[in-house]
DNA sequence: AGCGTTCTTGACCGACGGGTCAAGATCGGG
DNA sequence: CCCGATCTTGACCCGTCGGTCAAGAACGCT
């Protein structure tokens, strides 16, 4: 049994911000500056919105960041985490599992642009520059998934004989790239002012189901 | 007429590098910097490629830069306009005049991702982040005349009674978003590597003339 | 009140990288 | 050879921003 004996004041910040337990007021001001982030990363990008930033919209002081995140990239994987366990929620909860695999796959990408539509935040954060390793570990994360989800549900169609024999991983690459051409495209207002989220998911099931026709 | 009279010392570097006229060798030499960054810039991406490092792999010394460039961000956009250009003619080129809109918008994307794929530099310039304005003006710039060039021959299948009346807008924007993420997905050797660029380009058009049915 | 813990502040540090510029080399023409 | 123009060098400058940390405030418990 060996305990550290470590000089009182030099273990004041021995703990790492991760390994915390935060109080509830301090769980609040994380979420605050969490908040903060997303906003601003959403508003001008990851590079271009500095720590200071963040904090100054928060309402602290910048040293205060280092309490509960141990860097700006340790906060942005944090927020991508977050916001993807979101989006397979919304996934998981559209695609009834009592229908053809078709129709799971689009009620799945109408779903995904809907949440995209009411969350620009997030989907600001994967138009982010890949050039920290940190970040393109997240990001690459959960592309992935995704992806073989609807590839198991392109193969499901394929013998059932509702979709074409072509590639699955191709299709399903087909799938996910309307999702975010569609989703990046209403939230640069490139689609015009008076398309409703609702007539944009819409279009998009429409899109995918000709697609794989 | 006014001869505004500078001392000789002050007059050496007067002029602005756009406004030079430059020798054979200095020609030579300034696409050697920009072949330089193009590589640099698909490998690591924009921000985290130095101009030291676009210097050093030219062979040159960092302050030569200026003589051919003002900013880092002037040699990305000349980068991005030249590349443009290019995408623009093999488009064009492979648009058989003389057939219907669908074949002509499907051959379009797929000469588009065989340009891509066979250019990832180009490629890898898009997904630079966009907190400078000069850059993002520059990306800006083309992505929309591609977009209306389709969205006219969308129209005019939908006129032709070959393309369903949706909105054209929208399905332009699906024409786009293919073309973006397979040569995405292609570059990331996310889709195998026994698949073969006349593959990719022969299934998208398949993609894209289903999606338009 | 005292004490330990959590939280908060903001001046400071140092690495980084875009950009500067004086000095000098090279080239081409007369 | 001389001269003017083009090109080249690399030490230096300086602003930027992520991260540090000593000092102190606030909180909760005994």
């Amino acid at each position: 049994m060996t305990e550290v004996s470590v000089p009182s004041d030099q273990a004041k910040n021995a703990v790492a911000p991760d390994a915390r337990q935060h109080t509830e007021h301090g769980r609040e001001r994380k979420q605050q500056l969490l908040d903060a982030a997303a906003e601003l990363f959403a508003d001008r990008g990851y590079a271009a919105t500095r720590i200071a930033d963040i904090c100054q919209s928060a309402g602290v002081a910048k040293g205060l960041f280092y309490w509960y995140f141990p860097t700006k990239s340790a906060l942005f994987a944090e927020l991508v985490r977050t916001m993807r366990l979101r989006l397979r929620r919304t996934q998981a909860q559209a695609m009834d599992p009592l229908t053809d695999a078709v129709t799971r796959i689009s009620q799945g990408a109408a779903a995904s642009v809907q949440f995209m539509a009411e969350n620009a935040a997030y989907f600001a954060l994967l138009d982010v520059e890949r050039s920290d390793p940190t970040i393109a570990d997240v990001l690459k994360e959960g592309a992935s998934v995704y992806l073989e989800d609807v590839c198991r549900l392109v193969e499901e169609g394929q013998r059932a004989g509702l979709i074409p024999d072509d590639k699955s991983d191709l299709l399903a690459v087909g799938v996910l790239g309307a999702v975010s051409s569609f989703s990046n495209s209403y939230r640069n207002g490139r689609l015009g002012t008076d398309l409703t989220v609702d007539e944009l998911a819409a279009f998009v099931q429409r899109w995918v189901r000709n697609a794989l026709a």
